[in-house]
DNA sequence: TTGAAACTTAGAACCATTACAATTATCTAA
DNA sequence: TTAGATAATTGTAATGGTTCTAAGTTTCAA
């Protein structure tokens, strides 16, 4: 940990140890609230301020990662055909991407027995050259 | 579309039509402030809060998507294998699913040319039997 | 040991969304 | 057509997760 923190030029701090032994300690994508919670019990005097700083760091090294971290608004599509979400990190637009059906069926089927998926989402996150109109002048 | 409405017992009513006609005119993924934007050129007297309620509808009955329709709290795990979540609607909490890379891959083959995606997040929603553990008493 | 940079902190601010209560529109059945 | 019931819309207030700010503290390198 200390030295992911020292790669990118961070520092090891015991706020920073806490928070991430409590991720380790308990796997159940506790939300920044909960890690603060649990955190107090060791550290009583951590502000929720420093939780999100933290947690937002150990994102950045690459030792955490953060579920749904699409922060934004929601966004709404008319497109009811089964489709995966291309998110342009530099221009923040969503693109849709077509996902044969056949793909879906095999992404389902990774899923154990006793879970039963009422959708899939798929979220692509990246940049998007812009593509060239062929016929544009 | 009156039809999806009356399925589920809903009115079509003007509002809920320019609505609807806003996101199928152009199909960027608005959030809803742009929808409420672009709607009000036609009606100028609608309310923020009804172009909520009419696209909370919309996907109610089907005929629009929600895009990061995870309103809830960011969720954090130490967990850096590639993996896919699993988010059980009833209890709330959310569970791991183990991803082969094989999978991975053929997943981010569906990318056309020129996009280049960072990161895939790939998210179940719905019911997880609770496993019944064969070594309890 | 001293200065600079990084970090933490409390509290205010932000902003997407939802709740609320009052009004208005729509539907059904007489 | 009308009456009453139900559903929808509206403006505004409230909520809640997250980020900002500015001040104080710690850490590191020289």
């Amino acid at each position: 940990m200390a030295q992911r923190l020292a790669n990118s030029g961070l520092r090891f701090t015991p706020q920073r140890e806490v928070i991430y032994d409590v991720l380790l300690s308990k796997r159940d994508h506790p939300t920044a609230d909960e890690v603060y919670a649990r955190v107090r019990t060791d550290m009583p005097n951590i502000s929720l301020a420093t939780v999100y700083n933290c947690l937002e760091t150990l994102v950045q090294c690459n030792l955490v990662r953060a579920v749904n971290f699409e922060r934004g608004p929601t966004r709404y599509c008319p497109n009811l055909h089964p489709h995966a979400h291309f998110h342009d990190e530099q221009s923040g637009s969503t693109h849709d991407i077509d996902l044969p059906a056949e793909l879906l069926e095999k992404v389902s089927a990774v899923l154990p027995p006793g879970y039963d998926a009422k959708s899939v989402e798929i979220i692509f996150r990246g940049k998007a050259q812009p593509r060239v109109d062929p016929a544009a002048p």
